[in-house]
RNA sequence: GGACCGCUAGCUCAAUGGUAGAGCAGCUGACUCUUAAUCAGCGGGUUCCAGGUUCGAGUCCUGGGCGGUUCACCA
């Protein structure tokens, strides 16, 4: 196979054969590295000139060749390795002529074995003087530009490996988020929490509202999902013992792709017995002021034009959230008490939506069959959700929107549930955990009955069986770590960090298969 | 799905409707402390695709592809 450009490909493969001809191996098997670029830098970077002068020494670096100067008889370059840049010293008289050669052999991209003795350039550069050099593997295709890198976003998602090499905020991005996952098994192994597996192909529908991927066993010949959520199978856990577990991987969702959705992402959920939601919102706070110091070294973090403090929370009500950001012009602002009726909640919504429509925005929908839970969270969306930039809890969830939470004594509208936003994005989910399995087992009919391509085909029976078993008063709680992320490192596009983000096909375009398509 | 923006050499980008260019990368040569090395020379294009308008299209029009932004959808 030979790839674009064909020149360069084609001039690369015949320096190769030219090495390999001069008795060099085209791709050796191993190299003894002493260090990588990035740990000379950190163990040597504060040594002076002289100190190398008299230590002298002695590494042995391997590394991908991102800068060369030749200077006829003699030659500098960089090294890239680990994050950083070393560079290094080629001189004739210092090589031999077998390995100068070898390096004139050499191009941008290919990754090389240097041994040699740490000094200090005129211009005071800590450098390696190569004293032996090894070719590790050739690089057939070149680098992007040196200087402007790779700007294409769409390369940069197709071909996230040159985004690596090239891009250094590509790198750190994922470096940190690395981190986060880290610091957040941390977190829950330091609490007694057991890290578990749960399936990721569901034979039912179940833990979230959402459209599914489906998928087939030949064997079983057996339709199954891939997971909307780990929810019921965590809770399972719960019943049989396992009293605070959490589990980090990927959801699927077969839904709309932007920027803060994609297909495949990945989800932390956790649930622990004997606790409700409002433990939750302490223990979220702790957990995300926590994570804002260790990874950003600070509580107040910068996120495009904000700077958002995780060292303090909001807490709203849901009706609260509604009358706080009611629009100026959308007439009488509302009390959170006139939405206990159902006919002032659609009052309030007609009054919306008549601000909507002078304001050409969308309406908020108000059929026969929306309740006025729906419509209260409906209304969420449209008048609040995005003014939440500082972290905000919103509680008192409707019933009717939370199929799995646990009512609240005093007003069975509403359940004990949450939600976390930062940056107008939802972060986290959480509440405590529906158990009476009656309640369930009527909730999970109403959701089969209402039908739609994101409501299950049937009642998961196994799951009211388990809250049958008893689960103990549990809370739980799901947080996106894509959008965790996000906020940790300033990104604004859940492309940015995730590796490899779902693209279309690259395939050749206005081929027949478009007239196939129709 | 709608609206808008973008797509030109391997990469980063130019080009009033009038001969498609530069820098980097590549190739040849010079150069033993350079660092976006420098100097001299050379090669490199289906301007995303398919139509149309025009004497003439990278540029204008229609359709399509891919990406981006945004709205809608979406726990």
């Amino acid at each position: 196979m030979e790839f674009e450009p064909l020149d360069q490909y084609q001039q690369r493969r015949k320096k190769l054969a030219e090495i390999e001809s001069l008795g060099y191996p085209p791709f050796p098997h191993k190299f003894d590295a002493t260090h990588s670029p990035s740990q000379v830098v950190s163990q040597f970077g504060a040594r002076t000139a002289d100190e190398l002068a008299v230590g002298k020494p002695g590494v042995r670096v391997a590394g991908r060749i991102v800068a060369l100067r030749p200077h006829g008889k003699a030659a500098f370059g960089h090294l890239a390795g680990g994050g950083a840049r070393l560079q290094f010293y080629v001189k004739l008289d210092t090589v031999g002529e077998a390995a100068f050669k070898l390096f004139q052999l050499l191009d941008l991209g290919d990754i090389v074995g240097l041994t040699g003795e740490l000094f200090r350039t005129k211009t005071n550069e800590l450098t390696i003087r190569v004293e032996k050099l090894e070719l590790l593997t050739k690089a057939l295709l070149p680098l992007p530009e040196k200087w402007h890198g790779l700007a294409d976003t769409e390369m940069r998602y197709r071909r996230r490996y040159l985004d690596l090499i090239v891009n250094e905020r590509a790198r750190e991005i994922f470096l940190r988020r690395a981190q986060i996952t880290r610091e957040l098994r941390r977190f829950f192994d330091d609490r007694n929490y057991i890290e578990v597996e749960t399936p990721m192909m569901h034979p039912i529908l179940g833990g979230a509202t959402a459209r599914p991927f489906v998928t087939h066993h030949n064997r079983f010949d057996m339709d199954l999902y891939l997971r909307i959520a780990p929810e019921l199978y965590l809770k399972r856990l719960v019943v049989g013992g396992l009293d605070r577990v959490y589990e980090i991987n990927r959801n699927f969702r077969n839904e709309g792709i932007d920027a803060i959705h994609q297909p495949e992402f990945t989800m932390l959920e956790f649930y622990q017995a004997y606790s409700d939601f409002s433990e939750l919102m302490d223990l979220t706070e702790e957990l995300m002021r926590g994570l804002a110091e260790k990874v950003c070294g600070t509580t107040k973090v910068k996120y495009g034009e904000s700077e958002i403090d995780f060292g303090k929370f909001d807490r709203l009500s849901m009706r609260e959230a509604i009358c706080k950001y009611w629009p100026q012009d959308a007439g009488v602002e509302p009390n959170a008490n006139d939405f206990k009726t159902s006919r002032r909640a659609r009052e309030i919504a007609a009054r919306y939506n008549e601000f909507a429509r002078v304001k050409s925005l969308e309406p908020v929908a108000t059929g026969e069959s929306i309740s006025e839970g729906e419509l209260t969270g409906e209304l969420f969306e449209a008048i609040a959700e995005r003014h939440l930039i500082q972290p905000t809890f919103i509680y008192d969830f409707p019933t009717d929107i939370s199929p799995l939470s646990k009512k609240r004594v005093d007003d069975p509208s509403l359940t004990e549930r949450f939600e976390l936003f930062v940056a107008g994005m939802e972060i986290a989910n959480g509440f405590s955990e529906l158990n009476d399995p009656e309640d369930q087992e009527r909730r999970f009919r109403a959701q089969v009955e209402k039908g739609g391509q994101e409501a299950p085909k049937e009642v998961d029976v196994d799951y009211i069986r388990a809250l049958s078993h008893g689960l103990p008063p549990t809370a739980g709680e799901g947080i996106g770590i894509d959008r965790l992320v996000m906020l940790l490192t300033d990104s604004h596009a859940i492309r940015e960090v995730m590796l490899f983000p779902l693209l279309r096909s690259e395939s050749a375009a206005g081929s027949a298969d478009d007239e196939g398509q129709k």
